[in-house]
DNA sequence: GCCAGATTGACAGTATACTGAAAAACAGTA
DNA sequence: TACTGTTTTTCAGTATACTGTCAATCTGGC
């Protein structure tokens, strides 16, 4: 195949893509020293408290072993809270620290202007298409990356 | 922010879109062991032999960094092959061996089944409306990334 | 010819993302 | 109760992706 057409190919235009929507996250929340994983991990544990982490990487679409080093950055640095469950010695419950609660809740508006800047070079009626055909590709495919799909009890 | 629209947002979206692309990449291209961007790179070898890595990653949009390791595991495995530039002492420049193209020609089956399953879910008329957006959306966010964009000789 | 600034490749460090394996713990059944 | 199979976490290993830094080298202006 040539390059040019490479270039024109799903692949390589969403690896661009999410390319620039992490630069644009990184530089947006740079004051929070967040990334998208992050906050998309802590918004989670907010809206569950007492999630365990494989059911937390099902809401988040992370892979399993992934998630546990994300975590263990964010409780290293006073995020996030990991304790035993009282019913089931293998697990580990979540919860969001007060200063994870804090970080969150403040990174919120650049977590809005990172959206934003990312559709920017569409007018309003291209973003809406966009997205909407994102998502039925995600919807389709869910069940072909490694991410668990199962007991999101 | 809720989970429930993080989820809907251009960011989410578009890496849950990256991680499909990618999973059914190695899925297709499994007998040959190779990934997006090593497949891409030999690509773009193939068609500048004697280009230098930085303009190689400029190509291809990688980080320079990023594509220093991707070139050192093409080259043990013998697929590219990296040689002293007689013009500038600083420079190594890059050709495909033998094996490395090969195993390019051979894989071009397998990535052409990887753009078609990745766009899959999508009638044809919904498939060129998203190349075309992502498109625009990637070429005016060019230059947020770290890629380097000049000096594309 | 010489020097200041730029370029190139290499390196160390961090953060996703995945595979595969292992150990601990659990659940259901005989 | 003992056994089997599953679940949960953790670990080791590999591959992108980026930051920042460094030494070697080149280039342009003097």
């Amino acid at each position: 195949m040539r390059l040019k057409e490479l270039q024109t190919q799903p692949g390589h235009l969403i690896r661009r893509a999410q390319q620039i929507a992490v630069a644009i996250f990184i530089e947006e929340c740079a004051a929070f020293d967040l990334t998208p994983v992050q906050y998309a991990a802590m918004v989670a544990i907010q809206e569950n408290e007492g999630i365990d982490a494989t059911r937390l990487s099902a809401q988040i679409a992370f892979d399993r072993s992934t998630l546990g080093n994300v975590l263990e950055r964010l409780e290293a640095r006073g995020f996030v809270e990991r304790y035993a469950s009282p019913e089931d010695k293998r697990v580990k419950l979540l919860r969001l620290a007060p200063q994870g609660r804090s970080v969150t809740q403040h990174a919120e508006e650049a977590v809005k202007r990172t959206q934003e800047r990312i559709l920017a070079p569409l007018d309003p009626a291209k973003r809406r298409v966009l997205l909407d055909l994102l998502a039925q590709l995600v919807e389709v495919n869910n069940d072909v990356s490694r991410v668990p799909q199962r007991s999101i009890a």
